[in-house]
DNA sequence: AACGTTCACGGGAACGTTCCCATCGTGTGT
DNA sequence: ACACACGATGGGAACGTTCCCGTGAACGTT
């Protein structure tokens, strides 16, 4: 039998309880304004507490005209890194006090377009893309409209953009490989739509030149992102007479498909096949067989989106920030057999 | 060089354009009346279609006194069950022209306390947590403010609730096990604040004690719902003289620890050892050894959610609703060694 | 033809906040 | 003692929408 309260307390029951008025709680309370300490500013603050006055964000935004709040874009949430770089944009964003929503856009143009738009309607003061495509104009046409645009874990080129250093991370898995002795290590590289699948691809090349390894493109294999077309791709490039001792996977879900695949055709990892995925998602190391991969910061990525987001507001010019990612050496990856 | 118009077209340039008042283009563009044909109505339309007028959700929400927001607490995005269980309810939401918006707690009560409170403060219409404990109050609390809220996933026996049926699912992957001649099956149970992982080992015991198997508690090993607890706990489990044969565990991410341990003791599956997981997370098909495992209807789940929520916004009794789970068998499952 | 009923429409207040501006009291310098 | 600046405060308009209510036109009934 609790009595709810019928009405949520205004600034205006503040007031009255406080003996000031209206303006004088709404200055008290925004918290852009540098925090009085005057007697009527902790007096205002207390009745305020005591109250239980929490500020009507629709009525607040409605007069600001800003909402504190972000869309972001993401192809699914089931692909865990993509729940990692939600989680962590989120949390930067509880941080200073904004609010982070997030789409779906299941890879689908058609799907993106409308995701965008429920996105634009809850009237979000800026948008993350972690699906931007190399093909693709939705930035573009969102630019147009005057909404600030990042885009993350990806670039293409224009947009700010905060995104691993995929090169890098392609170079370094690579090297691995190489450093243990293989030779013929085969790339299940992702789509060319993404510039992360593009730039782990020219790292791999970069070490393969380094290598001596000068004809690759037999060794490189275009496949999506999922576990599914890793298994696919890997059954056929694993059946063949000149099998490659190692493969480097355009990302961890990718590489356990690989696995499946090598599982299924009788190969064992590391003896007859090594493999190394990319993101270390945490299922990577809980795995049968751990499996070797690179890590990339997600949390860095995720701060550097915030802070790219504000530039763009302020109307400052495009940025790319780029952070470095590291070889996390796990069990999938040893010496080529003899 | 594109002109950005300087500020989004609101109701009163509609009703300019169309020459007529504010009330009623509101009227026309009212999603809630059935929609008319008449001339005008269609003019309406027609201009704010040209326009690119979209309604300001926060002068609505501010007025109507309703923001068609719902709030979503889970865990963490990363378990791919909390996503796969967002993603769901999010599409269930946007069908019915709502927007669902996610907080997470990391199984934390000072964190869900915060978050329960930024979900508050975004003003949304009702709460959705998967986060229930049976030990826990934070549904109380959330009552006591009049908070619409529904439980998904878990249940507390008084709060309304969309559920699987987990104690059919328990039924069901023990019953498998059983049916393939296993005897020491042993459970891989979750933490008893989960009505899910209660559910499933009444389930299990259940099938057991149908089986004549009667001295079942030495065969049930509690843990909490992770990867890493499932591994360390079926790495003692294992390692016991009276090994057990089969292991089910209470949901895919332990499954995925107790093969690891497996591995690690040198014990092939299913040859030596069989397992069953739970919740048939996308990733447990394409594991090197596809995993045995219990469906569950999420989507069905997602929308009797939102159903519930209704029901208890409009006051109706508190109401508990569960789907039937089904069993997928796959590789690891087999029959005892001889 | 007078009357009541229905209906579409418009005016204006309201939702809760922010912000511009005017007012007032205090302090400072001359 | 006076002019002036400055800071704190309050009144009221504004943000864009919804909704109550009043007006008048159209229609049907007696």
């Amino acid at each position: 039998m609790s009595e709810a309260p019928l009405r949520a307390p205004t600034i205006l029951d503040v007031a009255r309880e406080a003996g000031v008025s209206k303006s004088t709680v709404s200055r008290v309370l925004d918290e852009r304004l540098p925090t009085s300490n005057s007697e009527t500013a902790q007096r205002v603050r207390d009745v305020a507490q005591r109250l239980g006055y929490r500020r009507d964000r629709f009525a607040s935004a409605l007069r600001r005209q800003q909402t504190r709040t972000i869309g972001v874009l993401v192809p699914r949430l089931t692909d865990t890194v993509m729940a990692m770089t939600f989680e962590r944009i989120a949390a930067a964003c509880a941080r200073r006090d904004q609010f982070a929503i997030v789409a779906t856009t299941d890879d689908d143009p058609l799907t993106e377009k409308d995701a965008v738009e429920r996105l634009l309607d809850q009237r979000v003061d800026g948008l993350v893309l972690t699906t931007a495509r190399l093909d693709d104009d939705v930035t573009a046409s969102l630019r147009e409209q005057g909404v600030p645009v990042v885009l993350a874990l990806r670039s293409d080129g224009s947009t700010p953009s905060a995104t691993g250093d995929d090169e890098l991370g392609g170079y370094l898995a690579t090297r691995h490989l190489l450093d243990l002795g293989h030779r013929r290590v085969a790339l299940v590289a992702g789509p060319s739509y993404a510039s992360s699948a593009v730039g782990r691809q020219v790292g791999y090349r970069r070490a393969m030149a380094e290598a001596g390894v000068t004809d690759v493109d037999g060794l490189v294999h275009e496949s999506a992102f999922s576990m599914e077309s890793g298994e696919e791709v890997a059954r056929r490039v694993l059946a063949t007479d000149e099998r490659p001792t190692a493969v480097f996977a355009v990302n961890d879900n990718t590489a356990i498909g690989v696995l499946a695949a090598a599982q299924a055709l009788g190969l064992s990892v590391p003896e007859d096949l090594s493999v190394v995925g990319y993101n270390d998602v945490p299922v990577s190391a809980r795995l049968p067989r751990p499996l070797t991969t690179v890590r990339v910061p997600f949390d860095q990525i995720a701060a550097a989106t915030l802070e790219l987001l504000d530039e763009t507001r302020a109307g400052a010019p495009a940025r790319h920030v780029t952070v470095a990612p590291t070889l996390i050496p796990r069990s999938t990856s040893a010496r080529p057999p003899a």
